[in-house]
DNA sequence: TTTCATTGACCGACGGTCAGTCATTATTAA
DNA sequence: TTAATAATGACTGACCGTCGGTCAATGAAA
């Protein structure tokens, strides 16, 4: 009877068109009548599409998240050792390659904790769950294969978040001037202590 | 000539009389008016003593902090080893007597990921610092007295942030459902390691 | 009269809404 | 077969209410 829109692939379009704005501006700067603009639609429309200014965001964070968990999947199974596996994980904190995604991150983060919700929460908590499942197997694999001391076990979750706080930080404050230096000494220091010794 | 009032006093007031109204709901939520009602002032007279509505949490995060790191000072000083000052250090993320001021801390955090300026940022740092000397201190004191492995000197600056990170990820995520419990865990087997052995 | 402090009416910008328009397809009647 | 009409989802931007922030006017003390 009339036009039908794959509503799933337009609102991946918008979210997408808009990446660069939200990428080169501060988040509370981006306006509604910008988005609309820029994603060649009426203001109206948008609101078909998405609830609010914030759920643009999370769309476009999602979307850039599904990439970058494929593409570090890969790089993991190129690393031997699980020293070098986390520094692959830690990467995403400080590498040229993903600077956009981390900006947008940051904004997610920044909205998360401003104003939770159900819906963000539970998210939240997939990507979490998507990233440290691995990052807790690979803790596991350490250590039945005699890399790793038992011990390690116990540092898993602690040594998960702590890239993050220092990502966090070094966002917030100008404590952490070189925050890949500071992250690979971390681990470096923290697997000289973990790794089982010839 | 005229009446002269005590400006640095009155800006705290203002900033302690809306405490309970960013404590009781979302930060985005407050408006000026209703600051402006409950510091008993008009809108205008606020914009003589803050810059704008961000400027009044951070006032006021700057007067918990205060008080918080004095108490928390006091606290150190009751705890005999490394492993028990950490853990004090670690209370402010779960502790009950902590709550308005973390959740205030969670406000300032979003503003700073979102809205980063110099000032901010330089304020952070104080912070941060004012925190990490005992922290680092600690460590290298527990060192210097046998008491921890040299090689845990190697992974102060992210135990520090570990905490945080922690803190942060409960907020954002429902993966932390104990976050006292996760942070205590994680005190403990980080200190089963670098403690030294008898 | 001077000067500092205070105020709330006012302004512009913004996020979000909704009544109306448009484009396309389904149905029907000739 | 086709022209006319009905139906419907997509789309729009003028409009609305709200809010942060300003400023001209006022008050009060010296």
């Amino acid at each position: 009877m009339a036009i039908i829109v794959d509503k799933e692939q337009k609102r991946k379009d918008i979210a997408l068109s808009c990446k660069d704005l939200f990428v080169s501006q501060s988040m509370n700067s981006v306006t509604i009548s910008q988005i609309a603009k820029v994603a060649g639609v009426g203001k109206g429309t948008l609101y078909e599409y998405f609830k609010n200014k914030e759920e643009i965001i999370f769309e476009l964070v999602d979307l850039l998240l599904e990439k970058h968990s494929a593409e570090l999947q890969k790089k993991l199974l190129e690393q031997k050792s699980a020293r070098h596996k986390v520094k692959s994980f830690a990467e995403f904190f400080y590498a040229k390659e993903h600077e956009e995604l981390r900006i947008l991150y940051k904004d997610f983060v920044s909205i998360s904790l401003s104003a939770p919700s159900e819906e963000l929460l539970a998210f939240q908590s997939v990507c979490f769950n998507n990233y440290y499942l691995w990052f807790e197997e690979l803790f596991k694999r350490g250590v039945a294969e005699g890399e790793l001391i038992e011990a390690s076990l116990g540092l898993t979750k602690g040594a998960f978040v702590t890239a993050e706080g220092m990502f966090l930080a070094s966002c917030t404050t100008n404590v952490f001037l070189n925050l890949e230096q500071d992250l690979n000494e971390y681990i470096d220091n923290l697997f000289n202590i973990i790794e089982v010794k010839q």
